[in-house]
DNA sequence: TATTGACTTGGAGTTAGCTCCAAATGGTAA
DNA sequence: TTACCATTTGGAGCTAACTCCAAGTCAATA
């Protein structure tokens, strides 16, 4: 059991970053003692993890929580879930291709600039020019 | 020579969103005809080009405006601009990462979605249960 | 008992990056 | 000439995803 505090601190997310999940429904609802606070379980943990991992490679928000929704609707909904991930795997695929040629074209154009710098600074070194 | 509404089919990037670049400075200013209407050349569309691609890999439009302000300012301007180009370069390379080890945790996921939907059919299948 | 400090809530505010709008203009077709 | 249409501008509005805030509650400490 962990407060939010220390969830905050162990996922490096905002405790306001961690409500607003919540209040989304970016994360099943988390538990509260008996004055409100809530008290955060390993489950809920496994939760926040696996959002915060599949925000930090770009899928949405939106598409998360309708994720989230099909899970606590129980085994049901297991095709529909397989469904949803292998969507988003094919997004996320594509943007990693696109990606990778972006990288290349950097790496293509910082190559040239070091060609440029080298021809300058010979330019320079010229005498009398 | 090509009007906004030429350019904006070939890039596939709103009349909008084309002024709008403009206006911010993500591309040089395009020159007008007497009449105050943009015509585009060769070299505008080349930037267009390459704003397109590097804003569809992620990097920022602040960033790429300090780009577009350096290369306008001329040859004392190279090596900053290949240290930019660099450390976007490091940023996008990290983004990749993260991303490919995101979609490996996806296969898996969907690989052990695909198991429980098997399983679950088996249980289906048995009689009386 | 009074104060402190972490926590709660609902709601407002912020940022990046567009997207839309209204009013004006200029070229072209009927 | 009149009507139409693409274009211009500055500025307002929008969406996603947070982030901040004010007012209130509770447990623990001085």
């Amino acid at each position: 059991m962990m407060t939010i505090a220390e969830v905050s601190e162990k996922f490096d997310l905002s405790q306001d970053t961690l409500r607003y999940y919540e209040r989304i429904g970016l994360i099943p609802r988390v538990n509260r003692n008996k004055s409100g606070v809530r008290n955060y379980t390993e489950e809920d943990c496994k939760w926040i993890e696996f959002i915060k991992c599949m925000r930090g490679a770009g899928l949405p928000v939106e598409v998360l929580i309708e994720y989230v929704g099909l899970f606590q609707q129980g085994d049901e909904t297991l095709e529909a879930r397989k469904e949803l991930l292998i969507e988003q795997r094919n997004q996320l695929i594509m943007r990693i291709e696109e990606m990778k040629k972006t990288l290349e074209r950097l790496n293509y154009k910082i190559e040239r600039y070091e060609q440029a710098i080298v021809a300058k600074e010979k330019t320079l070194k010229r005498p009398e020019n």
